[in-house]
DNA sequence: AATGAATGAGAATTCATTCAT
DNA sequence: AATGAATGAATTCTCATTCAT
């Protein structure tokens, strides 16, 4: 590891890590810090509180997924398939750790539900996911139907995700994705 | 015997209402020890500890999807659709708070993945929602067919929970489980 | 183990077991019930508190000592060197568990100190056994001389036995015994 | 630099004080803080735990007694009875609290035999402490005869410091330490 | 005598947060 | 910006003791 300069975009990063892979409420700020390299006062620096870091990563990963997933959904130059097609490819990558191949939690959804705060930011994130499958589906289907479909898929990414997370195998997800791309192909 | 206040029962009914409503982080010793109307201390007399607590609550929510859900699928006495449907409405039932009408959440998927102890009984419990709704797939269906039918299922279940906490609407949930008996008709 | 009918002497048995090889802070009255084979709340019937539990465990130690080694000083019908002699043989199979060959406390006399009333009970024990010395040395030495020497052997005494506890050798203790027993002789 | 009330070595010092008129189990971490003026969730700063804690300050005790009295036997610059005599000196005023005049227990001892953590300091401490006078010794006599007679010494000197405790009389313990100087003249 | 549920005080420890430097 | 000491409230858990049955 290079000598990191500290910043709000490092301090992120390394909290989105042990949120996913820990949870966010056994995640301490010491935690964090330690992580950053930094002193637990220091992150105050950056965030207000915790609440405030963890809001932060939420958006950071929403918006992340709008660059490099839902964006795939709406580039005219690939066909419909094609873009269902890499938009699972890219999920994968996401979910699924590189070097571990383990399967990373969506940031602890169902935790984080706990705390009021943090629901606006949570449905924001699914609402576009929806929408961004509805719009493959909008090529083939009416609107309500396309919408249906969306979230469907969704919970079967989602619910397969958690089922991937407790048996430890990333089979779940893996079979759930390639049913999706598939199930356009028709 | 002596001086009754609670008993087991109690005590579990109470803390599985916190830990479906608040999570296990969030739920303390001390909000259960309240909500059964006794000292913190007194808890201790019928659990060693907070996690031995979670663990008997997760087996009585096993056991009672065991004696009230999943024991359907085997249910002799009706056809496979009827079995379907009786299933999915007694799910729905116990996922949908009836007074509130809220979805509540899946009592420690999220510790699961964070708690190791918790993991075996976690698993434990999903494999025999797949193993009944497979059962009844098999009526139709070849082995591995069914198999990933019912995964597919309780993936989709799962996740339109999910959906259904993020948005505060049981609809997502609702429609899945009716699609889900749709699926059987056919 | 015979079906043990619970009494008094039972629990000090038990107890006295327990205060030497934990040390009566880290001994709970739970740990005494158990070995007693009752319950807790049973222990207060036969003593009102852990305290006076303690305050009759000594008391009997210091009679069993008074019966068992100290009278033997006193026994007209042995030579002064056989007397030592037995004595100390007696008083190494008290503090050596015949089973294990571990060494085991008296009574954690430390950690017993800290507590006011335990002083009087300690302090009649250890004026009885130095008594006892000084009765075998007052045959060759006269008044003070004799109450020196016997005070130094108790102090060998209780000193190597800590030592013996420390570096877990009864070695220790039994160089002591050996070396005092000769030191009649001469 | 921040605002700092207390440093490690306070700490330490005060623990050993509570510690060794109170005992190590009797002493909670929140009397040390008390003693120290700080809050007791800052003594975590310090320490990870009152068991670190405890080794600390035996450590230091170690340390003081290797630097301010066992030193004394490997002083080239006096004879041997010169040493012995400074050795008791000293030591002497370590055991015997200057304005109370009572003797302070022997920190850890007691702890020693039953936290398993703590053994190896106390055996180290005590083996230095052997060490020491057996140097002394060795002027005079051969290997095992010098080994044996400083166990013996280390056992007087530990046995009337707990005789000195029982009976609230620093004389057990003085009387020892002018004998044991005595023993070297001859 | 015995039970065992309940108490209530207190233990060690954790942790988000503040703030003087 | 960064430090790191200090806070203070909360958390899990322990334990001697009480008492209705």
């Amino acid at each position: 590891m290079a000598k990191q300069k500290v910043d709000e975009q490092l301090i992120i990063k390394e909290s989105l890590k042990l949120f996913r892979s820990k949870s966010y409420h056994t995640t301490s700020m010491s935690d964090i810090a330690k992580a950053c390299g930094i002193l637990k006062g220091s992150l105050y620096h950056y965030f207000s509180s915790k609440e405030q870091l963890m809001m932060k990563v939420i958006e950071t990963v929403h918006k992340f997924f709008k660059a490099e997933v839902f964006s795939i959904a709406y580039n005219e130059g690939l066909d419909v398939f094609e873009r269902m097609e890499k938009m699972m490819a890219r999920a994968e990558k996401i979910f699924i750790d590189e070097e571990t191949g383990s399967v990373d939690g969506n940031i602890g959804v169902e935790t984080a539900l706990v705390i009021p705060e943090f629901r606006p930011i949570i449905q924001a994130f699914f609402a576009d996911f929806i929408k961004a499958i509805k719009h493959l589906y909008l090529s083939e289907f009416e609107e309500p139907k396309a919408n249906g479909l969306a979230i469907r898929a969704v919970s079967e990414i989602e619910g397969s995700l958690m089922l991937a997370r407790v048996f430890n195998d990333k089979k779940y997800l893996q079979k759930t994705l390639k049913r999706l791309i598939k199930r356009i192909e028709k």
